[in-house]
DNA sequence: CTGTTAGCGCTTTCAT
DNA sequence: ATGAAAGCGCTAACAG
């Protein structure tokens, strides 16, 4: 299939017998213009049905009005809200956006910045795969000065703008819940150590057992790999202590409902014998039996708010000074820790 | 921030006292070529760190290896698979794509394919906003011989290829099971009646109430707006019924959610009092109390089809007359319809 | 008020 | 084996 033919400046100046300049004058409406000719070209061109083509705009200005945005999962409830976040700023701002998933794997990531650069984006917004444990290909975007914003996976050595949630008030909002709630041994299941967001939220856990003057047990962190396995052992590996927790505290929502879904199936009753939360409010976890307690992330603000900072940046009304935004997370308390209701 | 410069042919050119022609030929391997010239530009492009400016490229072979995709929603699951299905398979062929939400509503979507084209993607995937009830802006598409195909929500008229789930036969699937569970009054719970798959969908059903030799009843389908107050609306319209059904299909998952949180408050047991069923299968229909009988539809595949198909009529692969590819979608039987367990 | 010219970065004849 | 020139579509500086 051919692509039709697209209607260029040249077509109309030749039908009207004018300069191509003419053309550019008229249809950007510029004042030093005879009336006449304008009008002539208006009509002709909408007669035409003539498009500019912005591609030659932006070769000419060296900007694209496009911002490439990478994230690790698109199907994931979470990312896809900060998307729509993303693209209705952009949309506001006149931008486009072009978007990447990295699946979570390094290699991609990398291939993703290397083809939104190559398609010359004005700039990117990132959230890092679990697997990026090097950061070349950021500093190298650094050094070649093309503007970018982490948001949500961020890795903090890079010197650039970061939007993140506040992690240690969010898993301390959990942990000092189920405290309250009557909890006596609070276990945290933590994602790869290596993870911002595992240390970040271990923070919080152990703020909050502080607070609560109970001293941290090393048998109650537990490490997953996030898989589905991986959460199942964890779950399988807590029925097995002899000294249970008696509440836990999962780092993010799918983890707490493999867990859910395994003590379920061995008749272990939550929140009576164990209480459950999670973090990230899924909306599975709203509708799930027992609803899971959780702390819920405004997804869409984050990607709105990432667009505003980074394209003020661009537009020289914010300081190009990297600062770190940082949103709060709100307590979602359900059904999973009422152990005493 | 100004973004930083990047390196061009013209400048590796100028410091190697070559031509930009040259360094053009020994970038791209050309044979016919002095290889120890070859050599000290590839050399020094690298050096500089020179990346292709793939803007230039486009405007001169008009081709962007772009896909543009309009989605109504990116945050619902079911489209977020199929914008996941599609990044891949273009990725895959070497296309990126650009996203853009029509938030159901017509006039974005009409401006949103416009900046599309204006950005000159080379094709377009496209499914249809709620409120699109006219096709001015895609037949002038047609016109315009920009290439795209619709997926899932399509419009019958439009010579170009479609690809869809065979809603006939998913509605059929649940109104049967539903028979097959024993309902005697199953209620077929519409979109507005002018949505493609509203009628398609009442045709499964239809169709299986003839098969089951049950006449079609008046008062057994209802039509909700979509929003939730519309669907609680239904949900207690049929409460108040004298006649009840004793199996409800509703035309999605998320009215079927609605329905079932108003029946629960009000104490009706599902599914003994009233089998539910919905259609999609999202995420949160597996893991609701009741579990949500469902129809699944491949929304990755969808994706990947649809691309695979548009790329093989641009390359001349496939024929450029339309086609309809009809997916086929499965029963998902769960708790909320097993009247006899 | 309008045309000519040059240039954005790249590729591809056409010369040499 | 390499350079010069033209052109993709558009705009802006410079001349009239």
């Amino acid at each position: 299939m051919k692509k039709g033919h697209q209607v260029t400046m040249k077509e109309i100046a030749k039908k009207l017998g004018v300069s191509v300049s003419t053309v550019s004058r008229a249809l950007k409406d510029s004042p030093e213009l005879h009336p006449e000719t304008k009008r002539k070209i208006v009509e002709m061109a909408n007669e035409m049905n003539y498009q500019p083509n912005l591609l030659a705009q932006s070769l000419r200005i060296s900007r694209t009005k496009t911002l490439g945005v990478i994230v690790p999962e698109i199907t994931s409830h979470f990312f896809a809200s900060c998307i729509s976040g993303i693209q209705d700023q952009a949309n506001v701002r006149g931008y486009n956006i072009m978007i990447c998933q990295s699946n979570e794997n390094l290699e991609l990531e990398i291939a993703n910045i290397k083809t939104l650069v190559a398609t010359q984006v004005d700039a990117l917004l990132i959230s890092l795969s679990r697997e990026t444990n090097h950061y070349e290909h950021l500093f190298e975007l650094y050094n070649r000065e093309i503007p970018f914003v982490l948001f949500d996976r961020v890795q903090e050595d890079i010197p650039v703008s970061k939007i993140t949630f506040n992690d240690v008030g969010g898993a301390y909002q959990v942990t000092k819940h189920l405290l309250e709630m009557g909890c006596k041994r609070v276990m945290y299941v933590s994602g790869p150590e290596d993870l911002y967001i595992s240390k970040k939220r271990k923070e919080g856990y152990l703020k909050a057992l502080k607070d609560f003057g109970i001293k941290e047990e090393k048998e109650l962190i537990k490490v997953t790999d996030l898989t589905t396995e991986g959460n199942i052992k964890i779950a399988e590996e807590v029925l097995e202590m002899e000294n249970k927790p008696d509440g836990v505290f999962c780092i993010f929502d799918p983890v707490a409902m493999d867990v859910m879904t395994l003590w379920k199936s061995k008749g272990v009753k939550i929140p009576e014998d164990i209480a459950l939360a999670g973090f990230t409010n899924n909306p599975t976890s709203a509708v799930v039996e027992p609803a899971l307690t959780t702390v819920s992330q405004p997804g869409y603000e984050m990607g709105k708010l990432a667009v505003s900072h980074l394209l003020d940046q661009l537009d020289g009304i914010a300081s190009d000074d990297p600062i770190s935004i940082v949103l709060e997370t709100t307590l979602v308390p359900r059904k999973s820790t009422q152990t005493n209701l």
